[in-house]
DNA sequence: ACAAAAGTGTTTAGATTACACCCATGA
DNA sequence: TCATGGGTGTAATCTAAACACTTTTGT
């Protein structure tokens, strides 16, 4: 203790890049920051490291106050730390990027945050280097969406194979082929085939998946 | 800073794997930690991050301090801050990881320091969660050199495909098929072939490449 | 000439791409 | 029956892996 006191001290935040899927694109919770400085600027949900807390226990906190939801996917982008990065006080802050269920949330307190969920196609101007934190986290997606399925995150229990391309083709930003995509996830073996159709989108109706549970953990896929 | 205030302050570190390559391992620097808790322990090379610097900073500081190089590869692993991962006091702690050329070090330094290079292959055991950061550090080097070439950072200007295979089978800790490797890095057009050769493994002699200045960025490749 | 390392070529297997085609169904 | 999405098949291309073969040179 003797030793460290020499040293500095700084607050450490953890900002969450909340990612969920919606009417074929990909959303980010955002709110108008609440107090100054930049009140009022779109701001991601963050919150500051407490002392009895870990900075990943920090990020679940923060996102189960704002979403209602626990033991969902959350893992690390960056750090940022540069000193005048918040005009206000050195703030130090972890960025972190989680994957939702939107249909899952909790409406209620998502409006008591006074947050909503605004495509990435359209983003508003963030407030200090929120951007910057959002763009590694959508690069970390990609990243995630390459080796394994993100369907279990981001889709409900069950869906189809043109859902799920939809999906990938709002996180990559570009078209699949219908056939080659089917293919190239059927391959891997990891989708189980349910006997139920969607057809909500066609006359002919499309078969629902799902993914298996007994190795959902070891899907491992490429794009 | 009204607002801020409620909020816990903390220490906040960087920890530095600092890699080097040398007699076809990788090697990484340690020095037996000078002050308790766990004095004498291997540790990785740290410091705490100071007011005026982002933690960017701090880690070149770091490397300075302990290498003498400046303007060398370095990037972020990871944050580690479980409240209790060092004893003495909450610090939280930003990983970071650096590529160096041995041969380009100050010995000096590293004698100060009393640290040491040691081969990857034969790690001791490490402070804290050093191993962890260690361990994360080593995937992002793979990653790192599958898509791009990772001889500059660590290799002389000059060296044959031979030394850089060898380079990439200390990364991936296993071997590589001669002919294919060499069609496979030359394929991507970033080496140019120089005319001199080194005699020093065989009677044949194996030509120099050295990475093409112009394009030295826009390598990107996959092993 | 021959050993030993450097470097080239060939063959095969698997993955990726583009795209044509068939299927099922409600209106 | 036909329009519409759902789903399958196939040929061309690209890439990766295994491994045989040639080249160079000091002794």
């Amino acid at each position: 203790m003797e030793l460290y006191k020499i040293h500095p001290q700084h607050y450490v935040a953890v900002d969450c890049v909340i990612l969920g899927y919606q009417d074929e694109e990909i959303k980010l919770l955002l709110y108008p920051r609440s107090f100054e400085p930049y009140k009022g600027n779109w701001s991601l949900l963050g919150g500051f490291v407490q002392d009895n807390e870990s900075a990943d226990e920090a990020a679940a906190r923060i996102l189960k106050q704002t979403t209602g939801l626990e033991q969902i996917f959350l893992e690390q982008v960056a750090s940022f730390s540069e000193p005048n990065r918040d005009p206000e006080a050195r703030v130090i802050s972890l960025a972190y990027y989680a994957l939702i269920r939107i249909d899952l949330h909790d409406e209620e307190k998502v409006r008591e945050n006074g947050a909503y969920w605004i495509s990435i196609k359209n983003l508003p101007k963030l407030i200090f280097d929120h951007q910057e934190m959002f763009g590694k986290a959508l690069v970390k997606l990609q990243q995630k969406a390459g080796y394994s399925l993100c369907g279990s995150e981001l889709l409900p229990e069950m869906f189809t194979l043109i859902q799920l391309r939809k999906l990938y083709e709002a996180i990559f930003q570009h078209e699949f082929d219908p056939g080659n995509f089917r293919k190239k996830i059927l391959s891997h073996g990891v989708l189980e085939k349910l006997s139920i159709k969607d057809v909500s989108e066609s006359r002919k109706g499309a078969f629902y998946y799902r993914i298996k549970t007994d190795q959902a953990e070891k899907t491992s896929k490429e794009l």
